[in-house]
DNA sequence: CGTCTTTGACCCGCGC
DNA sequence: GCGCGGGTCAAAGACG
């Protein structure tokens, strides 16, 4: 109704493009940065006072960043990947532009030649520039070494303490489900309330009151972001008819046509699934590549601050909605929580803002702990955060660096923390991470019933294929992982990049599964290390960004090698 | 003039 | 049934 049109929008995005480049200059050493893709605006199309909107991006380049290296061997992505790059008018194929790794590389190379040798070599690199420099020098190096072994001992016991407490759930999990199926034995049938849903049909998933909410005829969309959907989603293709009797923006609650089918009310709830993003932020919103129209803003209880609410106005009827809050603990935060599918096809920045967000419903969407009912079965054991939400250690919700799932919001909800410190917090995110790879090694194979299979929903997210059937855990790809298990992990890394150290960490974790115990071959350097407590995701300074593009290099072949050991 | 934000009113679900 | 809170609508105003 009030799009603006299409080539209206990016002439003038690209005019705005030039002032703003030298803002992100100026902000870049904060990490905090405004949109500098094509698409980045919030508030959308003309309006005078979207001058005055600043938005922080945290997903485009980041995003894009960790799709570049992992799409490697990913060719679903590498069109997409691709098209970011030239959307960003850089062209080389072999660099991480948006944490300016060609130049940073390229410093570290004026810097000291001997160290960049590319991919893993870092460590050769060290060993030898070790033998130019001065005793205080090479004593420097040995304590950082020292303090390398150390950390990376400490990985390796929060690791294997985590691979312990998963062992445990596990175990507790294939106890209740054996008891459910006693007891259903016994009662004839009767299902047991603990787990009710995810044990009859894979995962289902259960609102906030613990029912299966309505649903809409024949809308299809699923609850995440999908960004990745260019496949099917031709504007009028894709769910683009479905979507549109979701037009008029009538709420599943409020919505008529009421489907109660069975299938639509086992698909309902996912609908509902909402993906929030909990950044550091001063800007009043997240540059997420989408545009957005305010449309209404609320003070919601218990926050000082208002909560405003957004819709995605990319394409008319576009059911996507955002809504914005600073956390009330910390106003520095900001809470952006997205629900809905875009049913149109979306920029390179927004896509890659998509992939996260549809990432984390993918964890949200599949898994064994979907359920609320699974997730209290589970909140005894790993309650670790602080109420409402519980959080626990599920295998992607570990990767994804701080995501936990809320079982108290009133639709289920993943929330994607991108504030934490890199340590310790990182540090365990880390080993998660690792863990959940070592996980998926030495666990044994998940009972078919609670299989993290790719679900429909989020294979729908994915571009409203044709749904697959549930496929054993066998059917795996890169790094033993599903589809929407490797978006978790493409999520994963782009969290990683998004922080020097947490990269180092999760190498030195990774390093630590594949060696079996051996020493980390990405060298801590001390100047990136000392240096570079804040998000390294751009603008970082020159020695901290070679430190990083090393590190990410190096993350990247530890991935690379992985994942050929898995072959 | 077109588009956006603001803001009070309204609708709906839920708990008591 | 009532009140509360979340979410949305839509008229009014602001802005370039």
């Amino acid at each position: 109704m009030d799009l603006v049109p299409k080539q209206q929008q990016q002439q003038r995005s690209k005019e705005k493009q030039e002032e703003e480049e030298e803002m992100m200059m100026a902000l870049a050493e904060h990490g905090d940065r405004p949109q500098a893709a094509a698409f980045g605006h919030g508030g959308g199309g003309g309006g005078g006072r979207r001058s005055e909107i600043k938005e922080v991006d945290f997903f485009s380049t980041a995003g894009g960043a960790a799709r570049r290296r992992t799409d490697d061997d990913d060719d679903g992505d590498r069109e997409e990947a691709a098209a970011g790059a030239l959307a960003r008018g850089c062209h080389n194929t072999t660099v991480n532009t948006a944490l300016d790794l060609l130049t940073t590389r390229a410093a570290a190379a004026a810097a000291t030649p001997a160290a960049v040798d590319g991919g893993e070599g870092t460590a050769s690199g060290r060993d030898t520039e070790v033998p130019i420099v001065d005793v205080a020098a090479t004593a420097a190096v040995e304590g950082e070494l020292r303090q390398a072994s150390e950390e990376n001992r400490r990985l390796r016991r929060m690791l294997e303490e985590l691979t312990r407490s998963y062992g445990a759930l596990y175990h507790q999990l294939i106890q209740a489900q054996a008891q459910q199926q006693q007891q259903q034995a016994c009662s004839g049938g009767a299902a047991n309330p603990m787990l009710p849903a995810a044990t009859t049909t894979g995962v289902q998933f259960m609102d906030h009151a613990g029912r299966v909410a309505p649903a809409i005829a024949g809308e299809a969309a699923p609850p995440a972001f999908s960004g990745d959907r260019g496949d099917s989603d031709d504007g009028s293709g894709g769910n683009g008819g479905e979507a549109d009797q979701n037009d008029g923006m009538k709420t599943p609650e409020r919505g008529e046509n009421v489907d109660r089918s069975p299938a639509a009310a086992a698909e309902a709830p996912l609908r509902r699934a909402r993906v929030s993003v909990r950044a550091r932020s001063e800007a009043p919103m997240i540059s997420d590549g989408c545009q957005w129209r305010k449309y209404g803003q609320k003070m919601a209880k218990g926050n000082p601050c208002p909560r405003a609410y957004y819709r995605c106005t990319m394409a008319t009827g576009c059911p996507v909605r955002k809504q914005v809050q600073r956390c009330a603990e910390d106003k520095a935060v900001l809470i952006t929580t997205y629900e809905g599918t875009h049913n149109h096809q979306l920029p390179p920045a927004a896509a890659a803002m998509a992939k996260t967000t549809s990432a984390a419903a993918a964890m949200l969407l599949s898994g064994p702990a979907v359920s609320r009912d699974v997730g209290a079965l589970f909140a005894g054991h790993h309650v670790a955060a602080p109420a409402p939400l519980f959080q626990y250690h599920h295998p992607y919700a570990s990767a994804m660096a701080g995501a936990t799932l809320s079982a108290s919001a009133p639709f289920p909800t993943i929330t994607l923390d991108l504030t934490h410190a890199p340590s310790p917090g990182a540090a365990a995110a880390a080993a998660a991470a690792a863990g959940l790879l070592q996980q998926r090694q030495l666990m044994p194979p998940p009972v078919p019933t609670m299989t993290p299979f790719p679900m429909y929903g989020f294979t729908a997210a994915a571009g409203h294929r044709p749904v697959p059937p549930p496929q054993p855990p066998a059917a795996t790809t890169l790094f033993g992982l599903d589809g929407s298990n490797r978006s978790a992990l493409e999520t994963m890394t782009a969290a990683i990049t998004n922080d020097p150290n947490f990269t180092t960490v999760v190498a030195a974790a990774l390093s630590t599964i594949m060696a079996g115990g051996a020493e980390p071959p990405v060298p801590r350097s001390g100047a990136a290390d000392a240096g570079d407590g804040s998000n390294g995701s751009v603008g970082i300074e020159p020695a901290t960004a070679a430190a990083a593009g090393a590190r990410e290099n190096a993350l990247h072949a530890l991935l690379q090698r992985l994942h050929d050991s898995r072959q």
